[in-house]
DNA sequence: ATACCTCTACTGACTTGTCAGTAGAGGTGC
DNA sequence: GCACCTCTACTGACAAGTCAGTAGAGGTAT
């Protein structure tokens, strides 16, 4: 896409994609106003333009750079030679640790879930069915093998990204729920160890 | 809201209120168009106008509906004088046969969590708060009387709310990253099935 | 003849993207 | 040590289009 390129990190382009990643979330691609954004970083909408040919661009932009957080932070365990439920912990582990990080993208992320998906699909291809490929393909050995138990192995994945995946992107509405901070240190791990006791003794051999 | 009620279900007033439901689903309130909307009831975005004061008093509508039905359809389900998991369960399959009813509502709820719920206060206050301390009691009560295992159950609460949500609103997605509709029977009741398993298996007393 | 429902035509606000031009840093020849 | 050029980064002004909401007139049933 870019054909002439010399900058690919100016300190402009970083502040700009870091106010981008704010609005996204906060207001989804329709609702986000390129003025706002460049006004974060202290710049006109004709600058950012002059950094991202398109606000597509950009939208694109912030995605990529998160994917690529995401495959780094959760390589490692992924590919962790744990076995049985100290496993599906690691992992779990990694999905907290990598949304309590990003959670603005947690945020884009979950729009864009609700928008089909459509603009992910470099994204899925590239990373996301990969991964889920591998921690389905991790579970059925694992339960063959009776170090965890029977459970639908796809379903169960679907439960835990449901679960770990609300608890970031719905933070806002949980905080007006219940009146607490969930990304608090206490908030995320009382969340984290409910869930990890709850497939633990769901999953663990009798 | 409506002080001067002359119509409220007029015709045209429900086609609209339909075709809201599922242009604010698909594309959110900042990316709904009021003339695709009145388009969809055959009728010009003015005459809209007429019968929603603004495109917020529409919007607000369509909550209201779905709160209404919300309320209706799972007061049989947490008022049942169930025990111990059946009554778990009971709730469970209350939520997935909303959600499938429902299943636009279901994105314009995340949509609103996302936004941090601030336009959902009245139905917070009126239908979610009171639903989510009925259930939290009725955890505890059943785990004191050993009729469930221990696990926190606000956040036993979240996480199947983050489970069961989640499929729903990102159904979309999923059909995407799997290539199979997951609002058919066979689909919804897998997954279901799945979730009663889980919890049952991290629930019921050994 | 009046209340209700609908339309066409229009406005004002706003947003993305374009464009011409400015400021200043840095290199080069002399 | 200076005239000349080029490049990056940036801006204000504007073009083009979209959208919610308004004004006012017409049709229809009672």
């Amino acid at each position: 896409m870019n054909a002439t390129l010399p900058d690919t990190d100016s300190p402009s382009r970083a502040r700009i994609l870091a106010g981008a990643r704010r609005e996204f979330a906060d207001r989804g691609f329709e609702g986000a106003r390129l003025s706002d954004i460049a006004g974060q970083a202290g710049l006109s909408h004709p600058t950012l333009l002059y950094h991202f040919t398109s606000k597509a661009e950009l939208y694109g932009a912030v995605i990529a750079s998160a994917v690529v957080d995401w495959t780094r932070e959760t390589e490692a365990a992924v590919s962790g030679a744990l076995h049985g439920f100290d496993q599906v912990a690691s992992i779990i582990d990694a999905g907290f640790a990598f949304f309590a990080s990003h959670p603005d993208f947690a945020r884009i992320l979950r729009r864009e879930a609700l928008d089909g998906g459509h603009r992910l699909d470099d994204a899925i291809a590239g990373a996301l069915r990969p991964f889920l490929e591998r921690a389905v393909a991790f579970l059925e050995r694992e339960m063959e093998a009776g170090r965890l138990r029977r459970h639908d192995p796809l379903e169960l994945m679907a439960i835990c990204y449901g679960a770990v995946f609300t608890y970031f992107s719905d933070a806002g509405f949980r905080a007006r729920l219940l009146g607490e901070d969930p990304l608090s240190e206490v908030a995320l791990s009382r969340h984290r160890h409910a869930l990890t006791e709850l497939l633990g003794a769901a999953l663990r051999p009798a």
